[in-house]
DNA sequence: CTAGGGTTAG
């Protein structure tokens, strides 16, 4: 009975019944400890610690030197997070069989530490001669994924094939997954056609593979095949697809998932609600995203709900709306957790609310949340655009611990923004020990000594880039057409709208300099001649969708515009021209936040 | 009659 209910989800009721038999005075014995244990593993209560004292009754009876006993203890401490006790339950176990090893290594996979995952594997195949098994791969294979090495993704999945599991399922999905860990989409997606059989976790693997990639127009693409080929998309796959759409902005494909999952009466729980939310907010329809928070029963809304909305409001530069919303939630009862002050945070440099930002650090420690690497980039990131460049560097150095890329980078943002060369290089120096391979802050850089003419420097560090095989991510920018969202690359060649577009922009940078535009020719690389400096603006690819939009579309649309990258200050003072020029209403959100123009002028108060 | 696994997550 007490093992029906475990193994059913029950967990309550199994300790229940468990309780009334010792009451009764019947002894558990080596049969009933693993039931019993494994429903105290994954009890839904956090606060039960039913097994500490279900521990000392396996003592107390004898049987803990069980092995299966103990295995089912390691797997009991470590699902509720106890993964030191564990190890000390595994470090004194006599016997151990494959069962008991895998069960370590998906602790550690589990708790987050991959590197002891592959550690305890290579220990198991060195020491005892094991071989893993399916279910030993597929643990193995998330490691790897957390990890993030190719190379050892190779390798498990060649050991799939070898020993004939891939034909498994779940192996060839946790491969799958494994690939798009690393960053291979183009591995996974050659896995994934060479299997024979897939069920919804294959594509729902693929499908966020892809996302998380950043590449959601081949997620896009792949769910239509998915439909095609008879599998019925579940709430997973709804929740990878909406945050698909988010990321590419693009509202009118979200509206389209969204009345997909209305039209097959999916059902709809808070996280999928959620993702909802933060999708309409990323495509720039904050309002319905306002709306569906409200609709939402309020004993239903999580800290996600608020969180979602709060960095929505955030990244419109309402910094006000962000404030009373996260004093609303206090009210409410909703404990703010770490991602909320990673909102709010932001939410306040975003608006130049330093005080304000200064006071929600603080609050930090009231809600018992530690504050961690990225809140201090947030601050870094509100004081450094504030031009309290002093101030934020003294916050890095009284970082507990050693301060990240992000914080470095934030620094050096600011650096740009103002100019300063001798912190720029401190930061940079930084940023180059830890992350030498990331193209944009060696381009950061250079931005800054572009912008004081030193063109030594800058044509070393593109030499340093070279020699790295350092590229800058394409930009890529899509505007809402009609039912279509169309992508712009820069300097596009193969947009079959380009003739037309290309001209139209140039016609327009003639217009706006008799009404006193001058390019901002800063964010250009190059030691070229200013006139072909210009060229290279305007063909921007945020430039090219707004030129596309304001040839295309009806005068009365709002031109809604999403670029991957952020936004240049030319492309910026460009849009505030033309809204007031064409009195056209343009949307941008690039890849920290939204812009608003109206009128010759940014929602962001040119504060960015 | 007993122990270990794959997709999502502001």
């Amino acid at each position: 009975m007490v093992r029906a209910y475990a193994n059913n989800g029950h967990c309550a009721d199994a300790l229940e019944l468990y309780a009334l038999m010792r009451r009764g005075g019947v002894l558990p014995d080596n049969y009933t400890f693993p039931f019993v244990l494994k429903a105290c593993a994954s009890d839904s209560d956090p606060l039960a610690r039913g097994w500490e004292v279900v521990h000392g009754e396996t003592i107390k009876t004898g049987f803990d030197p069980d092995m299966y006993v103990e295995a089912a203890l390691v797997d009991a401490y470590a699902k509720r997070g106890r993964i030191s006790c564990a190890r000390k339950v595994f470090d004194g176990m006599t016997q151990r069989d494959l069962v008991c090893w895998t069960t370590m290594i998906t602790a550690y996979e589990q708790a987050e530490q991959p590197q002891e995952s592959l550690v305890l594997l290579c220990r198991m195949q060195r020491e005892e001669s094991l071989l893993p098994d399916p279910v030993a791969v597929v643990s193995v294979a998330s490691a790897v994924g957390q990890v993030g090495d190719v190379k050892s993704a190779k390798s498990v999945h060649a050991y799939a094939i070898q020993n004939g599991i891939l034909g498994d399922v779940c192996v060839a999905n946790s491969v799958v997954a494994m690939y798009t860990k690393c960053g291979n989409v183009e591995y996974a997606r050659m896995a994934f056609d060479r299997m024979e059989e897939k069920d919804k976790i294959s594509w729902n693997s693929m499908l966020s593979g892809y996302v998380q990639n950043g590449q959601a127009n081949e997620a896009l693409l792949l769910f239509e095949q998915m439909q095609d080929s008879g599998c019925k998309p579940n709430p997973v796959t709804a929740l990878i697809m909406v945050s698909a759409c988010a990321f590419l902005g693009s509202c009118h494909l979200g509206k389209k998932i969204h009345d997909y999952i209305l039209e097959n009466k999916m059902k709809v729980d808070i996280t999928l609600q959620n993702a909802l939310m933060d999708m309409y907010a990323k495509c720039g329809n904050l309002e319905t995203a306002s709306q569906m928070f409200h609709e939402i029963p309020p004993k239903e809304r999580d800290v996600s709900s608020w969180n979602v909305l709060i960095s929505a409001y955030g990244m419109h530069g309402r910094g006000e709306e962000a404030l009373n919303l996260y004093l609303q939630m206090q009210e409410k009862g909703v404990a703010p957790n770490h991602i909320t002050f990673t909102s709010i945070l932001s939410a306040c440099s975003h608006a130049g609310l330093i005080n304000e930002g200064r006071k929600c650090f603080a609050d930090m420690s009231k809600h018992s949340v530690m504050p961690e690497a990225k809140h201090y980039t947030c601050m870094v990131d509100m004081l450094g655009r504030a031009g309290l460049l002093g101030e934020a560097f003294d916050l890095i150095k009284s970082m507990p611990a050693s301060p990240n890329d992000g914080v470095w980078g934030a620094l050096l943002l600011a650096c740009r923004v103002h100019g300063n060369s001798e912190l720029g290089e401190i930061a940079a120096n930084n940023l180059f020990q830890i992350e030498p391979e990331h193209p944009g802050y060696y381009v950061l850089l250079s931005n800054i000594y572009a912008a004081s003419r030193r063109w030594q420097e800058v044509g070393k560090l593109r030499e340093n880039m070279r020699t790295r095989g350092l590229s800058k991510p394409a930009a890529f920018s899509v505007i809402e057409y009609g039912q279509e969202a169309i992508g712009f690359y820069t300097a596009d060649q193969l947009n079959p709208y380009r003739g037309e577009v290309y001209r139209h922009m140039e016609r327009l940078a003639v217009e706006m300099k008799t009404r006193g535009y001058f390019p901002d020719r800063s964010c250009v690389l190059h030691d070229v001649e200013d006139e072909d400096k210009d060229h290279i603006l305007n063909y921007h690819s945020e430039k090219l969708a707004v030129a596309f939009g304001i040839l295309k579309t009806d005068s009365e649309s709002t031109i809604t515009v999403s670029k991957n990258l952020r936004i240049c200050n030319d492309c910026h003072s460009t849009f505030k021209f033309l809204s007031d020029i064409y009195q056209r209403q343009i949307v941008v959100r690039d890849a920290n936040r939204f812009h608003h123009f109206q009128a010759g002028s940014c929602s962001c108060k040119d504060y960015w």
